[in-house]
DNA sequence: CACGCACATCGACGTACGTCAATGATTGAT
DNA sequence: ATCAATCATTGACGTACGTCGATGTGCGTG
């Protein structure tokens, strides 16, 4: 049998107490998930580790169809997502156009998920 | 007009030097972005700021449909893919189901995006 | 045992996503 | 001006996702 559950008030309405706030609102919750969403992608989470392990921290979208085995237009749309929401910066460098990953913009998605900012 | 870049062979059929080896395999992407995706969605990060902040860091489901304003099977399957990634445990106490978040699991999905762990 | 409550599962619906081939846009070279 | 190369955009396809109502499952109470 289970281990008696401490009863308080479990006939009336509400079962238990009432949450403590919460501390994110809807607005940086929709915000935080779409920057999420941006990273949430085997092909993207690659395409990241691939800027970031090149030579000089960067790389046309020419060199990245190789590695990850996909067509161009996919790769350019994942760029695309990924430059969305701020993860990589796009330069446009003559025919190429190069992109780098972002640094602080990754450390900011990961920020509100860590335990205490204190 | 833009600036020279530099050539070397771009007549050729590589126009860059390869990529250096990448620090995500394929599986090891594949792996993270299930988790990502787990936490990628606003519903499922309200879920777990509300199981964080609740007193004794713990809720049942019913105390969760209220403040997202969503119904109770709609909680129950975010709460369910959460656990499916070892974001939240879940316990059988009666009734009721009381879900908790696990700072180690949340922990373990952003390390791999911070910059370096030297 | 029968009833009520909390929770999970199922089926269905609309929407968004990942992918590609085909096409358009822009740049550098001949 | 014409051409080739890189990249972006479009349209289409199958799949997965978020959500709900309806139904099933398990537990506690009378």
């Amino acid at each position: 049998m289970p281990k008696p559950l401490p009863v308080v008030d479990v006939d009336t309405s509400m079962c238990c107490q009432p949450l403590a706030e919460a501390p994110l609102t809807t607005t940086e919750a929709t915000d935080l998930a779409r920057r999420l969403k941006a990273i949430a992608d085997p092909q993207r989470l690659r395409l990241l580790s691939l800027l970031m392990a090149a030579p000089d921290g960067e790389a046309c979208t020419c060199d990245l169809t190789a590695p990850l085995d996909l067509s161009q237009p996919t790769v350019s749309h994942h760029l695309k997502k990924l430059h969305e929401v701020g993860l990589v910066t796009a330069e446009r460098r003559g025919v190429w156009t190069y992109y780098r990953a972002d640094p602080e913009a990754l450390t900011a998605v990961t920020a509100p998920l860590l335990p205490k900012d204190s």
